[in-house]
DNA sequence: ACCATCAGGTCAGATTTCGTCCGCAACTGG
DNA sequence: CCAGTTGCGGACGAAATCTGACCTGATGGT
């Protein structure tokens, strides 16, 4: 009551809750006259909503596409669902990853701390869900760590490195990169002065701060390559090196943002991915469906054997 | 300055692009006094918005968790990764999947065509990506269909039956029920007066009717169970059949919703799923690092046998 | 102590909102 | 073609509100 603006936004609700709004029923459930509903109507028209409209004996309003700002409102669980989806859709996805990660730090600091519990239980479930374990960092680490790389806030934070040493860090983030598995996060680190690299899942009890800092000229114009590049000290246990009889393109197509691609002779190419799991390489090799060679390590080349033993037993006439 | 809920929107915008604001910078950014700010501020508040307030020098308001009905602005790009990212987990997950779907439809329903056509395009792209082929039903399809359901309201569509014939229908939708790699519909075919179940990659211009019907029973309590009874005919083309020597509720932790999984002596289970690829039971069978035995279909078994070749040459040791 | 910030009361004047009129346009079904 | 229903928008006056300009307090940092 009261409220318009209120008012206007319940009308909006209504109208992405069902598609087809006949005015009088609008006007009733809203309490107000149908004069007032079509004033409201045009205050979210002119919000930029497309509110189509048809008259006649049976005539209504319909919600169409927004052009401009687009708002979504939301029911608890959908918005959980939200989160759930965008946390395991973060990765790879390269032309829209900016907008995914947020999207999710929106939706994320919106959540109610129950209902982030609940995306945390529902992504721990159906990440351990067939395609992959995702490694992604959890909710409570991502999240103030995106944001601060958003909002450009300084940022401190327990880290352990990978020799096990635990230090605390004061940095200026500057960008959160996503290599397949991982997630990592490039800084400046104010206490050593210079760019560090960290990884989202060594990084405990962040802490953003609350004034902003100017940004600094990023250390390199790809930073997804830059991390690519200083990664082998971050500890990925095993370099996994394949060469594939097939072209380096069909490899980047399929498979770009996760691994390095080389070309070799004769439509041949080199892929190398730093991994600490044999799950995933092995399917992609599984999957490739053309023959390839394994350069190393020699224990992916177990792990590999182990599977071909396994998969022909099972293939195997039953007897 | 026409409009106050315009301002209150722009204000939550505001809030929900940064982390942080001082209270004087909104107002100007408003073009307001502080005192309006404040009363923005509490308008907000009462919307359901929680919003801190930090006092003192160097204060400011930080949008908190949203109590109620919360709404979240997103801004081009931030819609289509949405979609996307739904879309992509609107499979499986079964305890969001109702709300999953219900975010989906109304993400769609608010894209520009323009931003929809994005969003197909990068869902085609990172769906030859690593892990699944997603046989996701085109979004012009799924769209109508799920808000059909929602809303109650007639649907007719082209529909092409397993055998090549072409019909049309009209129905009331009931439900969309998603199986591992495929979606239904059951509905209620009025010509016909029974239920049926359509595939959803099979229903061509579905066109919603404007006038809700009222629900009728659904012809079982349980709509998955009913439609996965009725999908032999529906055609997958290969029903695999694995015997593993694991307990069932190990694998039915790991891919309960994609297939069904039945007890066998012993700490042993079978595995039975409905596909049209080999993929992603090799993906399985590969990733479950046990025994297993395949019963059927033999394709399958050559398939693996295939795999097991390729991945024993691969593992070998280079010459 | 001093300053910057949020919080909230009060008040007068400007602005808007709202309901009730009205005529008009467009679509549907008989 | 006509009646009925629906959306569209102008006009008007009364009521509600919104806004900015004060003000007092509380709180936190320097």
């Amino acid at each position: 009551m009261a409220d318009t603006t209120e008012r206007t936004l319940r009308l909006l609700s209504l109208l992405q809750r069902r598609r087809y709004w006949p005015g009088p029923e609008l006007a009733r459930e809203l309490t107000v006259s149908d004069r007032t509903l079509r004033r409201d109507i045009d205050r979210l028209r002119q919000l930029g909503y497309t509110i189509g409209a048809d008259r006649g004996s049976d005539g209504g309003y319909r919600l169409g596409t927004s052009t401009d700002g687009a708002m979504l409102l939301l029911d608890g669980d959908e918005a959980i669902a939200l989160a759930v989806a965008l946390h395991a859709t973060a990765n790879g996805a390269t032309p829209l990853a900016a907008a995914t990660l947020g999207a999710l730090t929106k939706v994320l600091s919106m959540l109610a701390p129950a209902q982030r519990r609940r995306a945390e239980q529902v992504t721990a479930a159906t990440a351990s869900d067939p395609m992959i374990e995702q490694a992604m960092p959890h909710v409570n680490v991502l999240e103030p760590v995106a944001a601060a790389c958003r909002d450009h806030v300084r940022l401190s934070f327990d880290y352990v490195a990978a020799d096990g040493t635990a230090t605390n860090r004061y940095v200026e983030p500057c960008q959160l990169v996503n290599l397949g598995a991982r997630w990592y996060l490039v800084a400046y680190d104010s206490d050593r002065s210079d760019w560090r690299t960290f990884r989202l899942d060594r990084i405990n009890k962040p802490s953003p701060a609350k004034n902003p800092f100017v940004p600094r000229k990023p250390p390199a114009p790809n930073l997804s390559e830059y991390v690519r590049h200083n990664m082998s000290e971050l500890g990925a246990r095993y370099r996994v090196v394949v060469d594939i009889d097939a072209p380096a393109s069909r490899i980047r197509d399929l498979y770009g943002t996760w691994v390095t691609v080389t070309d070799l002779s004769r439509g041949r190419c080199r892929m190398t991915m730093e991994t600490d799991t044999f799950r995933w390489p092995t399917y992609v090799i599984t999957n490739l469906e053309t023959s390839c060679t394994v350069i190393g390590p020699p224990e992916f080349r177990h792990h590999l054997t182990d599977a071909a033993a396994r998969l022909s037993r099972a293939g195997r006439t039953r007897t």
